[in-house]
Order: structure tokens, then sequence, then C-alpha cells
DNA sequence: GCTTGTTTTAAACACTTGTTTAAAATAGTT
DNA sequence: AACTATTTTAAACAAGTGTTTAAAACAAGC
């Protein structure tokens, strides 16, 4: 929480603290107020209701999360180096952002869901980097391996996000505290970064 | 929702419906007695508060989240072959529970979180099927790649969980139907096996 | 000063929450 | 049949929910 910031921008900052800690359904707008040190009725009155505050934080998130992957893209370097440095921006994003995985996949996952289809222009700018193509051409010259891109972005996506967010489980089933854990995630980060170059662009002539 | 049931096993049946697709903040007690078609103060006659009918819950789905893990590893095969059919039979149980790895990494995120540490219970089991040990020695032998065996669950698991949790986040970025989503999980699962096995048992010998 | 518009407050609204109570219905036993 | 223990019900409880209201505090311009 800033100093000297407006009481909407204090109110916007504690929802977003406070929903995505919490998600929509487990929190309350007197929470969300408290955490702001506001009246609760200044939530209302700025945002007209929970659920329009809830959308605002959720699109900004939804934004983060998917910009994240944009910046590396414009860079000019092989695809097996982008693709290096992608996955080690990704988990640099995540470490600082740990619950943003979570909160997005959950609150789809709703009924009431965000469902809002807008999601897609974000991924279009990713299209618009032209990284894509690159490595539709990259399949065809033969120096990355035939594979549809939704697999590779999945790929990419379960092995960066899930560790974190699965960061509670695997501390209590493997026994373990945050120091322990944070070293294990950097070892796996260098697992996951060598697997999915490896398999991703194969150096031995031996799987077309 | 089976026929004949007692009062107390429709509760139950219910609850675990209802829990697993909302989460415990999601949800209302009287939500949970409609859904079993008895009464409110039900619930808490059979199990004393939501609290404690949502451990059971929780404590049963955990069960079984880390018991579908271990029943291929008694058989008699070769350690890839092993994976290759865990692998498998890992994608086979989740399409049959695709909420039960974000219930259960949801409800260990809580603050209030279920944190009691009996779970390590369930995984010590795996480690007596001797799969553990079948590792370390197959590491010791070259024919599997040098890697501590907590990246090696969290490889298994990000791969094969991340998809299932993520589909209406995937459908929506890629404006992919059910009847698609599950086709690209299909391929997806081939994608996965590969990679995880070229890259825990190597074949060239240009690893160590 | 007074008057304007905006921001903040405390209080109230109707409704839902988890839980308890006390009476009613049911089954079981003699 | 009557007495017992169990199960089910509707109603109530206090506390918390999202939201609204009407009055107070504040600022700016005259």
């Amino acid at each position: 929480m800033k100093k000297d910031a407006t009481t909407e921008e204090k109110i916007k900052a504690a929802a977003k603290e406070v929903f995505l800690a919490k998600g929509f359904a487990g929190c309350s707008s007197r929470e969300i107020a408290k955490a702001a040190g506001e009246n609760v009725a200044l939530v209302n009155y700025y945002f007209r209701s929970k659920g329009q505050l809830f959308e605002l934080i959720f699109k900004a998130a939804m934004e983060d999360f998917l910009l994240s992957m944009i910046h590396v893209f414009n860079s000019e370097q092989s695809l097996e180096q982008k693709m290096r440095i992608f996955i080690e921006r990704e988990f640099e994003f995540l470490t600082k952002h740990p619950e943003l995985p979570s909160f997005i996949i959950n609150e789809m996952n709703r009924e009431e869901g965000c469902a809002a289809g807008e999601h897609t222009i974000h991924f279009e700018k990713i299209a618009e980097t032209g990284i894509f193509n690159e490595c539709i051409k990259a399949q065809q010259e033969g120096t990355m391996r035939e594979i549809n891109l939704i697999s590779v972005t999945m790929l990419i996506m379960s092995n960066c996000q899930y560790p974190t967010m699965a960061k509670n489980l695997m501390k209590n089933i493997h026994q373990l505290n945050d120091e322990e854990y944070a070293l294990q995630l950097k070892t796996h980060q260098s697992h996951v970064t060598e697997m999915l170059v490896n398999y991703l662009f194969p150096k031995n002539n031996s799987t077309k």
C-alpha cells in the first residue's frame, strides 16, 4: 500500500491484494475496506459493487498474466535462445506473483465465471510478435519438432506455473520449509529449461 | 447420488460434489443440504459443523489424489515402461476427476488451510512400493538421469495435472469447445509422455 | 460569510451465513 | 399398547453479507 494514494487507488490496491489471496468468494467487501483503511460504503461509492470491482481486478490480473509473456519475443535471437530466456522470465515473474495463476484458473472455473471472452485480445498481441510464425517456419526447416502450438503453450505453462501454484502442497508432501522449497524451485527451473528445449529443438536427426 | 443411501451418506456425497466444485468458501451448508435433498440441520446433526464435514471430504480427496499413483508401481516392468503406464493412468484418473488437483491446491493455499500434516502418510505408502529406490538404482547404473526425486514428482504432476486444471482458461484463450479441448488433451498426453521419458531416460550417452 | 459539488461517515436495509433448539415424526422394544 | 431412543423437521438465533441512504465533513468559488 503506497502513501498519498487517493481513496479510490487505496481501495483498488487493497482489493487486488485480498482478491488474489482469497478469491472472490473467500472475502467480503468489509474486509477489503478494512485492508484499505476506508469505510465500507466507499467500495460501492467508487466501484458500484463488489462484483464490478472484482471484474476490474481480474481483467488487470489477466493482462499482467498474459503480457508477462510478450517482451521476450520481440528480441533478435534464435528460437531456442528465446525459449530459454522466456522460461527464465516466466519463473522470475511467477516468483514475484505466485498467486496469479491459481487466482485466474480458479476464477475461470467458477460457475458464474469470468468467461468474458476478451482475453483473446491479449493473446493476439502475442501472436503479433510473430513468434508463432517463427515457430512454424522453424518446423518447416526441421529445427523445431512438429507439434501444434497450443501444446507448446501448454507445455510451457504447465512446467512454469504448476510449481509455484502447488508450493504449499509440495512443501507439505515433502516436508520442506520455504527456504528449501525455493532452492528446489531453482534446480527444477533448470530441469524444465533443458527438458523443454531438448524436446522442442531436438539436436539429433532421429526425430522427424 | 445413489439410491437407498442413508441420509448420512447422501449428505456426504452431496458435500463432496459441492465442495469439489466450489471449494469451502464458495458454498453454504444449505446448498449442500439442498443438493442432498435433506434438511439443513442434518448436516450438523451428522457432522457437527461445516468445517468438520469439509475436513472429512478433503482428507478423502487427498487420499484419492495420492493413491491414484500407487497401483502401477508394484508391477514388474522396466522403469521406463512404468513411467509410461503411470502417465497414462494419471491422465485417465484426472479426466474422471478433473476438479481434484485444483481443489486440493486451493484449499492448501487457504490461510486457515488444511495444513494438517498427515498427508505424508499416503506419500510414504508410495515410497514403500520401492519406486524411489528403483530410481536411485537406475541413476547409479546410468539408465536414468541424475535428478532429485522431488523434481521428478514435480515434472510429472505439472505436466499431467495442469492441463486439466487450466481447461477453462485454455479453452477461452484458444477459443476451443469441449470436444476440441478433449482432442487437444489426447495429443498433448503423448507429447508429455515422450518428453518426460526422453528426458528422464536418455538413450544417447551424451548426458552424464 | 454562503453556496456549490464532492467525498466520507455511521446507520440501516434485507438477506444469507453457520449453528442451535425444541417439537414432531419415526422406528424399536417390551 | 406404551415407553424409548433415534431421526427429521421447522423455526429461531446471532453474526455477517452486499448494498443503500441520508446526514455530516470537506473543498472550491464567489
